[in-house]
DNA sequence: CCAGAGGCTGAATCCTACA
DNA sequence: TTGTAGGATTCAGCCTCTG
């Protein structure tokens, strides 16, 4: 893949590749507007507790001194919106950004994605169904982990594959709480001494459902902070060409060994369950100049009432002209009106919606 | 009960009173140190923009109350950070906060709060049993709040009734997220012309429980935002002093009225009980996600028919796609089918149902 | 009196192609 | 770019009404 850009910026994308490096300096050497989606899993461990250190590496001795906990905090903050910032450019006009964390982090994070501009679309909440439990009894069990999916800006468009997510869930709307299990089990890598190899994987049937909801096969994917590889595993799996950003050499390996393993699902597999959205348009008026509908002929609703069929595709009732849906709309008192569904006409006595004669239309397309 | 301060601030609690007025001139003239729990659900600032109606044309009833204006991110954060600033003076040193909001405010909240130097001790999210549905298919079923639960700084004592809280949940370790029904039916508070009283009154249960959980009988629980008045009616019930502070005379007047009928300590049968479902609802689409069938695998019926697994969960046959259940109907000719039983897979040369793994995944939840 | 159908409603940042 | 118009879109719980 080539994209020329005026920035000087590579030109090429390291497609399904682990590049190595500081995310925010690669991210930059990327070209702008060339990627669907960004899932990132930020680290969190910054200096929040415990030794807390300035950016100068200067030791912080009071813990409970406003200014230092503050200082702490803007350098996350920094940090934070420098990646941000970076990935914001990367990203097509409609493409979106997942970022996961805890409430150490999602706050910050929360905040300076829509500082930078970012239009928060749904904060879903990760909810484990097998948690660690808190042993000390001070707290609750902390027993989730909060992601937030985000668009390029307010207005701007963005991939939601509304019915495949709920066909994933039976049938039911998929809501914004996701009971999913902790990633452990033959799932969890281990490296050469039988330790867990990152200290917080993620479970694949997380980005599962992130990458089967707001991507589509052929997108790419980008992970600013790798880790294992969980995104690029998915994706492979799925379909979507990754991009993988990591610092750390030993984290590049284990992923790079993981992913190498994954057999791709077949493509008709990833067919999904298609929206109404997206089938062809088609005008009323095409039954009519078909002979489907004849000018002149009555349609009815369910209360009984009728319009009357004009040859150019537009109904007239008692005392209103217009569009199939205008009409239905008028009849109801209603702000809109779906007219294919709506109206009926009668064939050899049944009564029939008009939407079964688009449908023959489609059909033949 | 009397209190000293430098300050000059009223030396006297308003226990168990409303007062009226704007919640920072309130807290600023209370004395400081004074407070064992505040609880607060701020305006959330929801930016709406047009009407929308539900699929059946009805419109949606929306939250565009003058109190949920604010120009910009900048006014909101600086009326969090004053109103925050306020509370923490008013906190004994053991205090605590909870403030509760969606993702439209919650993450400017989190980051004031830290910023205050509160010490963030969970976030928690309130699971709704019945939300609003999302009507036009665009985003995820928007289906809990977060709250944030913090002590007055890092290090800070506080209360948590540990044992009080497993009880409520049957013996088992209270998590971070609670299932709790939405506020509707006879709880829901209405005024003269029937109208509900405040467009965001919160249940009863979800203050049960962090009232139970976070302050102890004879604390007092201040409420800056207090509407309706869910806070000091539990206050009451659970032999909590409450303080209540709201601008709004109306609000005042049914909160009053309410408070008034309450009888305290009449402890059973407020906690809804969670519904423990005995079976819980596992959609077929997990077991994609899990990757414990892969997209493109084969399911076989009895007679030896097979379809083929996609990635969102659904089947595809000869002629037909759909859930597992839609599937075997048609191959049987049959109303309904029950894909559970009907479909089997293969491992190691055995033909299984794929009942086997609902099974698995249910002892896991 | 009970069962079942039908109506109503809830903190919501809820459309998009084409002229 | 903006305006117009086609037409797609809902879950659970409680209440009222009807048979």
């Amino acid at each position: 893949m080539k994209t020329k850009t005026k920035t000087g910026a590579a030109t090429t994308l390291p497609l399904n590749q682990i590049v190595a490096g500081d995310c925010i300096e690669v991210m930059n050497s990327l070209p702008e507007g060339s990627v669907d989606l960004i899932f990132a899993d930020p680290p969190y461990n910054l200096q929040l507790r415990g030794d807390l250190h300035r950016p100068d590496n200067s030791r912080v001795d009071a813990v409970d001194d406003h200014w230092d906990q503050f200082s702490s905090f803007a350098a996350y903050d920094k940090f934070t919106r420098d990646w941000l910032k970076a990935a914001r450019r990367l990203l097509k006009p409609d493409g979106a950004i997942w970022v996961i964390g805890s409430y150490h982090n999602i706050f910050r994070v929360g905040s300076a994605l829509q500082d930078a501009g970012y239009w928060i679309l749904n904060d879903v909440v990760w909810r484990k169904a097998n948690p660690m439990p808190n042993f000390r009894g001070k707290r609750f069990t902390n027993a989730h982990e909060t992601m937030i999916w985000a668009s390029k800006g307010e207005g701007a468009k963005y991939t939601f594959n509304y019915e495949a997510l709920k066909a994933l869930n039976e049938g039911i709307q998929m809501r914004s709480d996701w009971v999913l299990p902790i990633c452990n089990g033959g799932e969890r890598l281990k490296n050469e001494n039988g330790d867990k190899a990152h200290p917080t994987q993620k479970p694949e049937s997380l980005l599962h459902r992130v990458l089967v909801g707001s991507t589509n096969p052929g997108d790419v994917v980008l992970d600013p902070f790798f880790g294992t590889g969980t995104t690029g595993a998915v994706a492979k799996m799925l379909g979507r060409d990754f991009i993988g950003i990591e610092r750390e050499a030993a984290y590049r390996k284990v992923a790079a060994e993981r992913i190498s393993r994954v057999r791709p699902f077949e493509k008709s597999a990833l067919e999904v369950t298609q929206s109404k959205r997206a089938e062809p348009r088609v005008p009323f008026g095409q039954l009519v100049e078909r002979g489907m509908l004849r000018p002149g002929e009555m349609l009815m609703n369910a209360r009984g009432q009728s319009a009357k069929v004009r040859a150019d595709g537009t109904l007239i009732g008692d005392d209103i002209k217009g569009s199939i849906h205008q009409v239905g709309a008028h009849l109801e008192g209603a702000p809109s009106c779906n007219g294919w569904t709506y109206w009926h006409f009668k064939r050899e006595g049944k009564v029939v919606p008009i939407d079964v004669l688009r449908q023959q239309i489609r059909s033949e397309m």
